[in-house]
DNA sequence: TGCATATTATTTGTCGACAAAAATTATGCA
DNA sequence: TGCATAATTTTTGTCGACAAATAATATGCA
């Protein structure tokens, strides 16, 4: 099975290599399509993307210092299995960051950001209407996330990007099961957000965002059972 | 200067260069023994640990990833600059983590947890009585993180730990000019956060943290003049 | 001399190959 | 047959080399 058909230039641009490999394994990962265990296999992702394993290395280093695949000192990688144990600890960073970045947003955007506030919230509205339930998650962290670069603070901002990336794997196993699901009411909710963000109101804001984030919580929580959580009052 | 002087096996553990360099290099930056601008070659590495660009190059991603270096393209890497413009955001960050690390440790710690932090605040204070800087700076650095892992709750150590390294950076710099300087203050204040936490007081822990947090950043702020600060009541 | 273009040099990204570790299978002995 | 040891296979970590991309230098022309 000889590849060198007739394709003239297998020529690929110079450093592309690498970030090709990462957003899509990247996807893969947090789309589930790679479940936490699968494991990884270097020589077989080369033959996959037709490149040597030298760029394919560099992705899982990359996705290793992200936390989304594990790598055993001289043997196998595989995918990072989901905590649920420590599950709580992954709610109360989601809940404290919700608010910190919801509340910067507050107190610190311009107005492009609301505009691109606002272009999230109509994709994600779009996606509730249209049933897509892949679609409401990516777009409802898009929407999140957009808030928090509107806080412009880039440590938030990092630490909750990851926090969105976790729980896009574990939203992705919850709407597995109840398929669509209360919708409409985190678009309403996200509305209001937008509202005292607009407002520039930082403790309506801190407010909301506490609401809005207990609730999404709270939802997993009825799958994932266990009690407690962060008793922080701000 | 040749160096293959009487050693008859140049092996090194497979797999250790990696750490070698990587865990050098850190220390490097973060001791401003390679201030912010520094070059990074490649090349120059391999010949100074004696090993192939292979192992640089990841450490060298491991380190981009965590925002110690930055990669021009296909071009330059060098060490990360520290942002002066956007310090609050570093305040901000470093003080929401000192009170939450606090109160989960609070709320969590185990008997052994306090043994490990009463031993990192011993070490403190002997690098305080032997008006040992650079040590200050690291033992100040650890007693806070093992803190934090008594909370134990990953994302919040992971973000803390980061910003207790740009810290290390920062303050360096800081008693690079004032060499050594109110510190036994924060020795004291270290035996009161103790004491709270072993009583469990989560909102004593609370408190204490935010004061201790706010009494560092403020003198460091009469270094790099600045106002205002997040303001998050809690 | 001043500037645009061409040549050279430097540095990075990628490749194929080899060796070390660990896992897997085979072999020998009781 | 059962188990310890040895051979084989598989997979990872490292190496040296080459090519692309950029910077530095040289060349030619007005």
């Amino acid at each position: 099975m000889t590849d060198n058909d007739t394709n003239s230039t297998p020529e690929r641009k110079r450093g592309s290599g690498v970030k090709v490999v990462y957003d899509l394994l990247r996807d893969e990962i947090l789309d589930l399509v790679l479940p936490p265990g699968s494991p990884i296999d270097e020589v077989q992702l080369a033959e996959r993307f037709k490149m040597s394993r030298t760029p394919i290395r560099e992705a899982l280093v990359r996705l290793a210092g992200e936390g989304l695949i594990d790598t055993l000192p001289n043997r196998s990688t595989m995918v990072s299995n989901i905590d649920f144990f420590n599950m709580h600890t992954f709610f109360d960073a989601l809940v404290l960051m919700y608010r910190v970045t919801t509340r910067l947003a507050a107190q610190y955007h311009r107005a492009e950001d609301l505009q691109v506030i606002r272009a999230r919230q109509a994709e994600f509205a779009a996606a509730v209407a249209a049933q897509d339930a892949l679609g409401m998650i990516a777009t409802n962290a898009a929407f999140h996330s957009a808030i928090a670069e509107a806080g412009r603070n880039a440590y938030f901002t990092g630490l909750f990007n990851r926090l969105l990336d976790e729980g896009r794997r574990i939203l992705r196993l919850y709407y597995q099961s109840y398929e669509d699901r209360l919708p409409q009411r985190f678009v309403d909710e996200h509305e209001d957000i937008i509202a005292v963000i607009a407002a520039r109101d930082a403790e309506a804001a801190d407010r909301l965002a506490t609401i809005h984030a207990e609730q999404i919580v709270q939802q997993i929580q009825k799958l994932f059972a266990r009690g407690g959580k962060l008793d922080i009052a701000l």
